[in-house]
DNA sequence: TCACACCACTTGCATTTCGCAAGCAGTTGC
DNA sequence: GCAACTGCTTGCGAAATGCAAGTGGTGTGA
């Protein structure tokens, strides 16, 4: 029942359960906008994704091990979809990919104040905020030092400044 | 006539231009497995790329600006392909793939060697790595280590120790 | 010189995935 | 009680993918 695996190449294996264009603009949506919630992820994605297509992936990222998804206590009809560790470990990845794409990229513009930040910090700032994710996504212990608030308040003081 | 850019997001531009199930697979193959034709990459690839496919690729990758086409002297009808500076650059990417691959992918077998060396290696062994590329593709000057040839060993190693 | 293998692709066609718009049953807020 | 909102689903045209076969040109051995 399983899909066949092409190869056992772990580059590979990560692209066949991320290889497209919407798992991790997914995951990126709820591990640095912190959108929780099916809605929030259809309406607040700045690119647009098509409603089955999000259904489809939250459901795969899902089966993937990659999100978990319960009932919000608040709203009955709500779930609230978290990030598992596996998905958490995927921040260096994912700070790589915006030090790349920033880099790299003919359009890229200045809108990437957040990638710029953890390409600076480096692996103790990613460290940082994953543990800030596991107390977010998992029940941890939260850390001291909240590198989402740095980030996010980086993230609109730019949004406030030069707005496009 | 240019493709709309879905968001000026880095992580989302990265992904429009590698976010699919060949492109990085290709590179992956230039870059560690020195393929540098299109029969290499067409019958040497563990996850059997269709012809068609193969050919579109390297025509996208060629036109963003991540693989040159060259004549190669040596053989006429031959085309010799040659990463760029910025694909050059998607070592870290690729090394963060390939670990995470290794740790968190249902199927990821020991077959991984090179993933292995390139993550317990960080930072400075990419960038032996990235130099030796540099050498290979762009034509610098060549360092001293090859760290191509500690990655091809241990792999060749492995490949006759536990065949699969 | 002539057949034959090899070169980088193309072409045609069936299957799968994507993307858009609309719809749906249940829930909440006023 | 009714409109707005919840997480999805459905239908359908468009695009991407996968497979097999073919094409025109070239190197190579007899």
């Amino acid at each position: 029942m399983e899909k066949p695996v092409r190869s056992g190449c772990p580059i590979n294996l990560t692209l066949e359960t991320l290889g497209d264009r919407w798992s991790l603009i997914v995951i990126r949506d709820i591990m640095f906008g912190n959108r929780r919630h099916y809605r929030d992820l259809l309406n607040n994605s700045e690119e647009g994704i098509a409603s089955n297509i999000l259904a489809d992936r939250l459901k795969k990222l899902t089966e993937a091990g990659l999100l978990s998804a319960a009932p919000d206590p608040s709203h009955k009809q709500k779930t609230i979809y978290s990030l598992t560790e596996p998905a958490i470990e995927l921040v260096p990845l994912l700070a790589q990919m915006g030090a790349w794409g920033r880099r790299h990229t003919p359009a890229s513009r200045e809108l990437s104040i957040r990638a710029q930040l953890l390409e600076e910090g480096g692996p103790p700032m990613w460290n940082a905020f994953m543990k800030e994710l596991r107390a977010l996504h998992l029940g941890a212990r939260p850390p001291r030092r909240s590198v989402t608030r740095e980030l996010n308040a980086a993230y609109e003081a730019e949004l406030v400044a030069g707005k496009d």
